[in-house]
DNA sequence: AGAAGCTCTGAATGCTGGTTCACTTCTTTC
DNA sequence: GAAAGAAGTGAACCAGCATTCAGAGCTTCT
Protein backbone atom coordinates (compact mmCIF):
# COMPACT_ATOMS: atom_id res chain seq x y z
CA UNK A 1 0.00 0.00 0.00
CA UNK A 2 1.27 3.31 -1.21
CA UNK A 3 -1.18 5.80 -0.06
CA UNK A 4 -3.33 5.71 3.23
CA UNK A 5 -4.93 9.02 4.18
CA UNK A 6 -3.76 10.17 7.09
CA UNK A 7 -5.86 12.05 10.48
CA UNK A 8 -5.27 15.34 9.21
CA UNK A 9 -6.15 14.43 5.68
CA UNK A 10 -9.00 13.01 6.92
CA UNK A 11 -9.82 15.86 8.98
CA UNK A 12 -9.04 18.13 6.22
CA UNK A 13 -12.17 16.25 4.38
CA UNK A 14 -13.86 16.47 6.75
CA UNK A 15 -14.05 20.29 7.46
CA UNK A 16 -14.68 20.14 3.65
CA UNK A 17 -18.01 18.89 4.03
CA UNK A 18 -18.46 20.44 6.67
CA UNK A 19 -17.76 23.92 5.12
CA UNK A 20 -20.17 22.79 2.21
CA UNK A 21 -23.24 22.33 4.26
CA UNK A 22 -22.48 25.55 6.02
CA UNK A 23 -22.05 27.33 2.33
CA UNK A 24 -25.21 25.40 1.41
CA UNK A 25 -27.37 26.55 4.08
CA UNK A 26 -26.35 30.10 3.52
CA UNK A 27 -27.03 29.66 -0.17
CA UNK A 28 -30.60 28.30 0.86
CA UNK A 29 -31.40 30.77 3.38
CA UNK A 30 -30.27 33.45 0.99
CA UNK A 31 -32.01 32.36 -2.29
CA UNK A 32 -34.35 29.12 -1.49
CA UNK A 33 -34.06 25.48 -2.43
CA UNK A 34 -35.35 26.20 -5.98
CA UNK A 35 -32.42 28.40 -6.96
CA UNK A 36 -29.75 26.80 -5.00
CA UNK A 37 -28.53 24.56 -7.46
CA UNK A 38 -25.66 22.64 -7.36
CA UNK A 39 -23.08 24.98 -9.09
CA UNK A 40 -24.60 27.68 -6.99
CA UNK A 41 -23.94 25.64 -3.99
CA UNK A 42 -20.44 24.88 -5.10
CA UNK A 43 -19.75 28.61 -6.33
CA UNK A 44 -20.12 29.44 -2.88
CA UNK A 45 -17.91 26.61 -1.18
CA UNK A 46 -15.48 27.68 -3.44
CA UNK A 47 -15.21 24.30 -5.16
CA UNK A 48 -16.42 22.82 -8.54
CA UNK A 49 -19.62 21.47 -9.08
CA UNK A 50 -18.47 17.79 -9.61
CA UNK A 51 -16.52 18.13 -6.53
CA UNK A 52 -19.83 18.21 -4.64
CA UNK A 53 -19.87 14.29 -5.32
CA UNK A 54 -17.16 13.62 -3.32
CA UNK A 55 -19.07 14.54 -0.03
CA UNK A 56 -22.78 13.43 -1.31
CA UNK A 57 -24.40 11.21 -3.56
CA UNK A 58 -26.62 13.44 -4.94
CA UNK A 59 -28.14 17.05 -4.62
CA UNK A 60 -30.87 15.53 -2.54
CA UNK A 61 -28.39 13.92 -0.61
CA UNK A 62 -27.04 17.22 0.68
CA UNK A 63 -30.27 19.18 0.25
CA UNK A 64 -31.70 16.81 3.31
CA UNK A 65 -28.24 17.19 5.16
CA UNK A 66 -28.42 20.92 4.88
CA UNK A 67 -32.13 20.88 6.54
CA UNK A 68 -31.36 18.20 8.95
CA UNK A 69 -28.90 20.29 10.54
CA UNK A 70 -30.71 23.54 10.73
CA UNK A 71 -33.64 22.12 11.85
CA UNK A 72 -32.18 19.95 14.63
CA UNK A 73 -31.09 23.26 16.00
CA UNK A 74 -34.44 24.80 16.21
CA UNK A 75 -36.08 21.38 17.95
CA UNK A 76 -33.52 21.40 20.15
CA UNK A 77 -33.41 24.60 21.31
CA UNK A 78 -37.36 24.55 20.98
CA UNK A 79 -36.77 21.37 23.45
CA UNK A 80 -34.86 22.17 25.80
CA UNK A 81 -37.53 25.26 26.51
CA UNK A 82 -39.74 22.86 26.72
CA UNK A 83 -38.98 20.46 28.85
CA UNK A 84 -37.26 22.85 31.01
CA UNK A 85 -38.62 24.35 34.19
CA UNK A 86 -41.65 26.07 34.94
CA UNK A 87 -45.17 25.30 34.58
CA UNK A 88 -46.80 24.31 31.63
CA UNK A 89 -48.24 27.46 30.16
CA UNK A 90 -45.30 29.41 30.87
CA UNK A 91 -42.95 27.11 29.23
CA UNK A 92 -45.32 27.40 26.46
CA UNK A 93 -45.16 31.27 26.09
CA UNK A 94 -41.62 31.15 26.38
CA UNK A 95 -41.04 28.30 23.66
CA UNK A 96 -43.35 30.37 21.36
CA UNK A 97 -41.15 33.70 22.27
CA UNK A 98 -37.80 31.91 21.54
CA UNK A 99 -38.66 30.19 18.65
CA UNK A 100 -40.38 33.48 16.97
CA UNK A 101 -36.95 35.29 17.99
CA UNK A 102 -35.34 32.59 16.01
CA UNK A 103 -36.66 32.64 12.95
CA UNK A 104 -37.18 36.45 12.76
CA UNK A 105 -33.39 36.72 13.53
CA UNK A 106 -32.83 34.68 10.60
CA UNK A 107 -36.03 35.12 8.13
CA UNK A 108 -34.21 33.13 4.71
CA UNK A 109 -33.49 29.99 7.06
CA UNK A 110 -36.94 30.28 8.62
CA UNK A 111 -38.77 30.60 5.59
CA UNK A 112 -36.46 27.70 4.19
CA UNK A 113 -37.31 25.39 7.02
CA UNK A 114 -40.51 25.84 7.09
CA UNK A 115 -42.89 26.77 3.58
CA UNK A 116 -40.23 27.35 1.04
CA UNK A 117 -41.05 25.33 -1.72
CA UNK A 118 -38.56 22.33 -2.09
CA UNK A 119 -37.94 19.43 -3.48
CA UNK A 120 -39.76 15.60 -2.58
CA UNK A 121 -36.69 15.01 0.08
CA UNK A 122 -36.50 17.74 2.04
CA UNK A 123 -40.48 17.85 2.25
CA UNK A 124 -40.32 14.55 3.92
CA UNK A 125 -38.00 15.87 6.35
CA UNK A 126 -40.24 18.23 6.35
CA UNK A 127 -42.86 16.14 7.74
CA UNK A 128 -40.55 14.34 9.77
CA UNK A 129 -39.61 17.50 11.57
CA UNK A 130 -43.13 19.10 12.04
CA UNK A 131 -43.93 15.72 13.70
CA UNK A 132 -41.42 16.49 16.16
CA UNK A 133 -42.57 20.02 16.87
CA UNK A 134 -46.31 18.85 17.27
CA UNK A 135 -45.17 15.61 19.87
CA UNK A 136 -43.22 18.86 21.73
CA UNK A 137 -45.86 20.87 21.80
CA UNK A 138 -48.57 18.09 22.63
CA UNK A 139 -46.61 17.05 25.76
CA UNK A 140 -46.75 20.63 27.11
CA UNK A 141 -50.46 20.57 26.50
CA UNK A 142 -51.00 17.43 27.78
CA UNK A 143 -48.66 18.43 30.93
CA UNK A 144 -50.79 21.23 31.39
CA UNK A 145 -54.27 19.53 30.94
CA UNK A 146 -53.09 17.03 33.41
CA UNK A 147 -51.83 19.58 36.16
CA UNK A 148 -55.16 21.73 35.55
CA UNK A 149 -53.63 24.56 34.51
CA UNK A 150 -55.26 24.16 30.86
CA UNK A 151 -58.51 22.84 30.07
CA UNK A 152 -59.24 19.78 28.72
CA UNK A 153 -59.02 19.30 24.96
CA UNK A 154 -57.24 17.03 22.33
CA UNK A 155 -53.91 18.17 22.79
CA UNK A 156 -52.42 16.59 19.22
CA UNK A 157 -54.86 18.83 17.44
CA UNK A 158 -53.93 21.62 19.52
CA UNK A 159 -50.21 20.84 19.07
CA UNK A 160 -50.70 20.94 15.32
CA UNK A 161 -52.89 24.39 15.36
CA UNK A 162 -49.85 25.84 17.55
CA UNK A 163 -47.43 24.48 14.62
CA UNK A 164 -49.10 26.07 11.96
CA UNK A 165 -50.37 29.02 13.70
CA UNK A 166 -47.04 29.67 14.57
CA UNK A 167 -45.56 29.09 10.99
CA UNK A 168 -47.87 30.87 9.33
CA UNK A 169 -47.65 34.05 11.64
CA UNK A 170 -43.91 34.15 11.03
CA UNK A 171 -43.11 33.31 7.77
CA UNK A 172 -45.77 35.75 5.61
CA UNK A 173 -45.29 39.10 5.70
CA UNK A 174 -48.36 40.97 7.82
CA UNK A 175 -50.21 44.09 7.18
CA UNK A 176 -50.63 45.41 10.70
CA UNK A 177 -47.86 47.17 12.45
CA UNK A 178 -46.64 44.32 14.43
CA UNK A 179 -44.97 43.50 11.07
CA UNK A 180 -42.69 46.10 11.54
CA UNK A 181 -42.19 45.94 15.38
CA UNK A 182 -40.56 42.06 16.08
CA UNK A 183 -41.58 43.00 19.70
CA UNK A 184 -45.05 43.44 19.14
CA UNK A 185 -45.07 40.68 16.16
CA UNK A 186 -43.59 38.63 19.57
CA UNK A 187 -46.35 39.47 22.01
CA UNK A 188 -48.87 39.04 19.56
CA UNK A 189 -48.09 35.41 18.91
CA UNK A 190 -47.18 34.58 22.24
CA UNK A 191 -50.65 36.07 23.36
CA UNK A 192 -52.67 33.44 20.71
CA UNK A 193 -50.75 30.92 20.76
CA UNK A 194 -51.59 30.79 24.71
CA UNK A 195 -55.61 31.53 23.64
CA UNK A 196 -54.81 28.64 21.27
CA UNK A 197 -53.84 26.10 24.63
CA UNK A 198 -56.64 27.66 26.61
CA UNK A 199 -54.45 29.07 29.10
CA UNK A 200 -55.74 32.22 31.35
CA UNK A 201 -55.05 35.67 29.97
CA UNK B 1 -64.21 36.37 -45.17
CA UNK B 2 -64.56 32.59 -45.80
CA UNK B 3 -64.54 31.48 -42.50
CA UNK B 4 -65.96 32.92 -38.93
CA UNK B 5 -66.87 31.19 -36.21
CA UNK B 6 -70.61 30.84 -35.78
CA UNK B 7 -71.39 30.73 -31.71
CA UNK B 8 -71.61 27.53 -31.57
CA UNK B 9 -68.31 26.52 -32.29
CA UNK B 10 -67.02 29.37 -30.07
CA UNK B 11 -69.69 27.76 -26.95
CA UNK B 12 -67.44 24.29 -28.50
CA UNK B 13 -64.46 25.67 -27.94
CA UNK B 14 -65.34 27.30 -24.56
CA UNK B 15 -66.60 24.01 -23.10
CA UNK B 16 -63.62 22.47 -24.45
CA UNK B 17 -61.49 24.97 -22.19
CA UNK B 18 -63.72 24.41 -19.07
CA UNK B 19 -63.28 20.56 -19.85
CA UNK B 20 -59.18 20.78 -19.69
CA UNK B 21 -59.54 22.93 -16.44
CA UNK B 22 -62.20 20.41 -14.97
CA UNK B 23 -59.63 17.42 -15.77
CA UNK B 24 -56.43 19.48 -14.84
CA UNK B 25 -58.28 19.83 -11.15
CA UNK B 26 -58.94 16.18 -11.00
CA UNK B 27 -55.47 15.11 -11.82
CA UNK B 28 -53.91 17.93 -9.96
CA UNK B 29 -56.19 16.43 -6.33
CA UNK B 30 -55.12 13.18 -7.36
CA UNK B 31 -51.26 13.39 -8.15
CA UNK B 32 -50.38 17.14 -7.17
CA UNK B 33 -48.93 19.43 -8.88
CA UNK B 34 -45.82 17.69 -9.43
CA UNK B 35 -46.81 15.17 -11.15
CA UNK B 36 -49.77 16.72 -13.41
CA UNK B 37 -47.44 17.19 -16.56
CA UNK B 38 -49.17 18.54 -19.72
CA UNK B 39 -49.30 15.36 -21.02
CA UNK B 40 -51.04 13.86 -18.31
CA UNK B 41 -53.32 16.87 -18.45
CA UNK B 42 -54.18 16.60 -21.62
CA UNK B 43 -54.77 12.44 -21.90
CA UNK B 44 -57.00 13.10 -18.32
CA UNK B 45 -58.80 15.86 -21.02
CA UNK B 46 -58.68 13.37 -23.99
CA UNK B 47 -56.56 15.65 -26.37
CA UNK B 48 -53.21 16.09 -27.32
CA UNK B 49 -50.59 17.93 -25.08
CA UNK B 50 -50.11 20.30 -28.27
CA UNK B 51 -53.67 21.18 -28.20
CA UNK B 52 -53.94 22.19 -24.09
CA UNK B 53 -51.81 25.41 -25.86
CA UNK B 54 -54.81 26.34 -27.38
CA UNK B 55 -56.23 27.61 -24.32
CA UNK B 56 -53.80 28.50 -22.30
CA UNK B 57 -50.22 30.16 -23.31
CA UNK B 58 -47.94 28.41 -20.66
CA UNK B 59 -48.46 25.21 -18.63
CA UNK B 60 -48.40 27.87 -15.39
CA UNK B 61 -51.40 29.85 -17.22
CA UNK B 62 -53.41 26.85 -16.99
CA UNK B 63 -52.55 25.93 -13.60
CA UNK B 64 -53.13 29.48 -11.82
CA UNK B 65 -56.30 29.04 -13.43
CA UNK B 66 -56.89 25.87 -12.19
CA UNK B 67 -55.89 27.10 -8.43
CA UNK B 68 -57.74 29.96 -8.59
CA UNK B 69 -61.29 28.43 -9.71
CA UNK B 70 -60.45 25.75 -7.00
CA UNK B 71 -59.28 28.31 -4.50
CA UNK B 72 -62.66 31.00 -5.28
CA UNK B 73 -64.95 28.33 -4.89
CA UNK B 74 -63.65 27.95 -0.67
CA UNK B 75 -62.75 32.03 -0.49
CA UNK B 76 -66.57 32.41 -1.22
CA UNK B 77 -68.18 29.12 1.25
CA UNK B 78 -65.95 30.76 3.76
CA UNK B 79 -67.28 34.59 2.85
CA UNK B 80 -70.78 33.62 3.11
CA UNK B 81 -70.65 31.98 6.32
CA UNK B 82 -68.32 34.55 7.94
CA UNK B 83 -70.22 37.64 6.33
CA UNK B 84 -73.34 36.27 7.04
CA UNK B 85 -75.71 36.11 10.21
CA UNK B 86 -75.26 35.76 13.84
CA UNK B 87 -72.91 36.30 16.65
CA UNK B 88 -68.98 36.43 15.81
CA UNK B 89 -68.02 33.82 17.58
CA UNK B 90 -71.00 31.39 16.40
CA UNK B 91 -69.67 32.68 12.69
CA UNK B 92 -65.80 31.54 13.22
CA UNK B 93 -67.36 28.30 14.90
CA UNK B 94 -69.47 27.81 11.31
CA UNK B 95 -66.75 29.02 9.00
CA UNK B 96 -64.12 26.45 10.65
CA UNK B 97 -66.63 23.77 10.51
CA UNK B 98 -67.64 24.34 7.16
CA UNK B 99 -64.35 24.94 5.55
CA UNK B 100 -63.17 21.44 7.16
CA UNK B 101 -65.58 19.28 6.32
CA UNK B 102 -64.86 20.82 2.51
CA UNK B 103 -61.32 20.25 3.12
CA UNK B 104 -61.84 16.73 4.48
CA UNK B 105 -64.20 15.45 1.37
CA UNK B 106 -62.38 16.58 -1.08
CA UNK B 107 -58.81 15.91 0.82
CA UNK B 108 -56.23 15.85 -2.21
CA UNK B 109 -57.77 19.10 -3.71
CA UNK B 110 -57.48 20.61 -0.33
CA UNK B 111 -53.68 19.90 0.01
CA UNK B 112 -53.10 20.83 -3.49
CA UNK B 113 -54.68 24.31 -2.40
CA UNK B 114 -53.35 24.61 1.22
CA UNK B 115 -49.70 23.54 0.84
CA UNK B 116 -49.01 20.61 -2.15
CA UNK B 117 -45.53 21.66 -3.40
CA UNK B 118 -46.14 23.88 -6.71
CA UNK B 119 -44.53 26.13 -9.02
CA UNK B 120 -43.72 29.92 -8.47
CA UNK B 121 -46.59 30.77 -9.95
CA UNK B 122 -49.12 29.19 -7.74
CA UNK B 123 -47.39 29.51 -5.15
CA UNK B 124 -47.88 33.64 -5.23
CA UNK B 125 -51.63 32.68 -6.08
CA UNK B 126 -52.07 30.63 -3.12
CA UNK B 127 -49.95 33.84 -1.35
CA UNK B 128 -52.83 35.72 -2.48
CA UNK B 129 -55.63 33.62 -1.35
CA UNK B 130 -53.63 33.33 1.81
CA UNK B 131 -54.20 36.86 2.45
CA UNK B 132 -57.75 36.53 1.74
CA UNK B 133 -58.54 33.90 4.11
CA UNK B 134 -56.91 36.09 6.61
CA UNK B 135 -58.54 38.74 5.42
CA UNK B 136 -61.86 37.51 6.12
CA UNK B 137 -61.15 36.17 9.33
CA UNK B 138 -59.51 39.38 10.70
CA UNK B 139 -63.27 41.25 10.22
CA UNK B 140 -64.67 38.40 12.31
CA UNK B 141 -62.39 38.85 14.83
CA UNK B 142 -62.16 42.59 14.84
CA UNK B 143 -66.31 42.96 15.20
CA UNK B 144 -66.32 40.52 17.87
CA UNK B 145 -63.64 42.46 19.60
CA UNK B 146 -65.64 45.86 18.91
CA UNK B 147 -68.40 44.14 20.33
CA UNK B 148 -66.46 42.72 22.93
CA UNK B 149 -67.48 39.27 22.65
CA UNK B 150 -63.78 38.74 22.17
CA UNK B 151 -60.94 39.99 24.24
CA UNK B 152 -58.17 42.83 22.62
CA UNK B 153 -55.93 41.50 20.15
CA UNK B 154 -54.25 42.00 16.84
CA UNK B 155 -56.98 40.46 14.50
CA UNK B 156 -54.65 40.16 12.04
CA UNK B 157 -52.53 38.16 13.98
CA UNK B 158 -55.41 36.09 15.31
CA UNK B 159 -56.27 35.76 11.29
CA UNK B 160 -53.01 34.38 10.35
CA UNK B 161 -52.59 31.97 13.44
CA UNK B 162 -56.17 30.95 12.69
CA UNK B 163 -55.29 30.51 8.69
CA UNK B 164 -52.09 28.51 9.45
CA UNK B 165 -53.83 26.37 12.36
CA UNK B 166 -56.89 25.19 10.47
CA UNK B 167 -54.16 24.41 7.71
CA UNK B 168 -51.91 22.42 9.10
CA UNK B 169 -54.63 20.46 11.56
CA UNK B 170 -56.54 19.42 8.07
CA UNK B 171 -53.36 18.46 5.83
CA UNK B 172 -51.37 16.38 7.82
CA UNK B 173 -52.39 13.15 9.04
CA UNK B 174 -53.13 13.44 13.35
CA UNK B 175 -51.59 10.34 14.99
CA UNK B 176 -54.60 10.37 17.64
CA UNK B 177 -58.02 8.57 17.23
CA UNK B 178 -59.63 12.31 16.06
CA UNK B 179 -57.31 11.41 12.49
CA UNK B 180 -60.21 8.63 11.66
CA UNK B 181 -63.42 10.00 12.97
CA UNK B 182 -64.25 12.94 11.38
CA UNK B 183 -66.56 14.66 13.90
CA UNK B 184 -63.71 14.30 16.19
CA UNK B 185 -61.53 15.90 14.01
CA UNK B 186 -63.87 18.83 13.13
CA UNK B 187 -65.03 19.22 17.01
CA UNK B 188 -61.35 19.91 18.26
CA UNK B 189 -60.64 21.88 15.09
CA UNK B 190 -63.38 24.28 16.16
CA UNK B 191 -62.37 24.14 19.84
CA UNK B 192 -59.38 25.25 19.15
CA UNK B 193 -59.93 27.72 16.79
CA UNK B 194 -62.40 29.45 18.78
CA UNK B 195 -59.93 29.71 21.84
CA UNK B 196 -57.36 31.05 19.25
CA UNK B 197 -59.35 33.94 19.23
CA UNK B 198 -60.35 34.23 22.73
CA UNK B 199 -64.00 33.01 22.47
CA UNK B 200 -65.26 31.83 25.94
CA UNK B 201 -65.90 27.74 25.78
C1' DA C 1 12.58 10.73 -6.67
C1' DG C 2 9.04 7.84 -8.24
C1' DA C 3 5.06 4.87 -8.00
C1' DA C 4 0.37 4.38 -6.38
C1' DG C 5 -3.72 6.15 -5.21
C1' DC C 6 -6.30 9.81 -3.94
C1' DT C 7 -8.96 14.50 -4.63
C1' DC C 8 -10.43 18.06 -7.68
C1' DT C 9 -11.86 19.93 -11.97
C1' DG C 10 -15.25 21.56 -15.41
C1' DA C 11 -16.72 20.49 -19.90
C1' DA C 12 -19.50 16.87 -21.90
C1' DT C 13 -23.49 13.94 -21.16
C1' DG C 14 -28.13 12.65 -20.37
C1' DC C 15 -32.65 13.09 -18.62
C1' DT C 16 -36.92 15.34 -17.97
C1' DG C 17 -40.68 17.76 -19.40
C1' DG C 18 -42.46 22.14 -21.50
C1' DT C 19 -42.98 24.02 -25.99
C1' DT C 20 -43.11 24.28 -31.07
C1' DC C 21 -44.57 23.33 -35.76
C1' DA C 22 -45.48 20.98 -40.19
C1' DC C 23 -49.21 18.51 -41.10
C1' DT C 24 -53.96 16.57 -40.88
C1' DT C 25 -58.75 17.17 -39.94
C1' DC C 26 -62.76 19.77 -39.31
C1' DT C 27 -65.84 24.04 -40.10
C1' DT C 28 -67.51 27.83 -42.62
C1' DT C 29 -68.67 30.29 -46.60
C1' DC C 30 -69.71 30.82 -51.47
C1' DG D 1 -67.97 20.87 -53.99
C1' DA D 2 -64.09 23.74 -53.34
C1' DA D 3 -61.47 27.35 -51.20
C1' DA D 4 -60.06 29.52 -46.89
C1' DG D 5 -58.98 29.28 -42.55
C1' DA D 6 -59.21 27.49 -37.86
C1' DA D 7 -58.51 23.63 -34.45
C1' DG D 8 -56.11 19.44 -33.28
C1' DT D 9 -52.12 16.30 -33.46
C1' DG D 10 -47.86 14.28 -31.63
C1' DA D 11 -43.18 13.64 -32.72
C1' DA D 12 -39.22 16.57 -32.70
C1' DC D 13 -37.02 20.20 -30.36
C1' DC D 14 -34.84 22.65 -26.74
C1' DA D 15 -33.51 24.49 -22.14
C1' DG D 16 -32.17 23.74 -17.68
C1' DC D 17 -29.76 21.28 -14.50
C1' DA D 18 -28.06 17.12 -12.07
C1' DT D 19 -24.60 13.95 -12.89
C1' DT D 20 -20.42 11.77 -14.91
C1' DC D 21 -15.66 11.11 -16.24
C1' DA D 22 -11.04 11.56 -18.25
C1' DG D 23 -7.41 14.00 -17.08
C1' DA D 24 -4.64 17.31 -13.93
C1' DG D 25 -2.76 18.01 -9.52
C1' DC D 26 -1.83 16.38 -4.66
C1' DT D 27 -0.42 13.17 -0.78
C1' DT D 28 1.56 9.30 0.95
C1' DC D 29 4.82 5.86 1.29
C1' DT D 30 9.17 3.33 -0.12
Amino acid sequence: MAYRKTPAEIRRLEAAREHLVVCATEVVADVGWAQASVTAVADAAGIAAGSVYQHFSSKSALAVEVFRRAAQREVDVLGEVLEGEGDPADRLRRGVEVFARRALENHGLAYALLAAPAEPAVGAERLAFRRRYRALFASVVEEGVAGDQLPRQDAAITAAALTGAIGEVLVYPLSTSAAEDADLLVAGLTSVALRCAGAAP
